[in-house]
DNA sequence: GCCAACGTTGGC
DNA sequence: GCCAACGTTGGC
């Protein structure tokens, strides 16, 4: 089991689109990091953290779970979407992405500017400045104790 | 809307 | 393969 954390941004994608869809393929990532996290070393059932970035307020709006396996990124190939790659070859595609699971709204937003007041979360990429990585990693530890400010209030 | 930080591109 | 120029991200 591991546990990341999904950027998103509301305008164009938010957690309330997550939960009327269900469950959505992430797709329109284009960046290598992430897409290696995506396509390398997510599994079904591994959970995330969905996250509100560019929008007030910005933090963890709330979780899904990783619904699928990875394929390539449709999206990639159609010359009318907005995330089409003219250089990615369809024998070899450049651009991978999984489902993710509708699993909870927080009743409160977990707002950046306090976790990044916490110690515990000292070293967290998302707390880490200048960090753009739209899919990242998140230790068991800083889930764990994520977790405990969501029950606790 | 600004702009710092970052990633990618392409000329050499 | 370096690195300047450019485009994008995302907090503020």
């Amino acid at each position: 089991m591991n546990y990341w954390l999904l950027k998103t941004e509301p305008n164009a994608f938010s957690l309330d689109d997550l939960k009327e869809a269900g469950v959505e393929p992430w797709d329109g990532i284009r960046n290598y990091q992430a897409r290696n996290i995506m396509r390398d070393e997510m599994s079904v059932g591994d959970k995330v953290f969905i996250y509100h970035s560019r929008i007030q307020p910005v933090g963890i709006v709330g979780e899904g779970r990783v619904a699928s396996e990875s394929y390539t990124d449709p999206t990639q190939f159609d010359p009318s979407e907005k995330y089409h790659d003219a250089k990615s070859d369809p024998a070899n595609p450049r651009w991978s992405l999984v489902d993710i699971e509708y699993v909870a709204t927080y009743p409160q937003v977990l707002l950046l500017t306090d976790l990044k007041k916490m110690p515990e979360l000292d070293g967290m990429v998302l707390t880490r400045k200048g960090s753009r990585l739209s899919i990242q990693p998140v230790t068991e530890q800083q889930w764990n104790f994520i977790q405990t400010l969501v029950a606790g209030s």
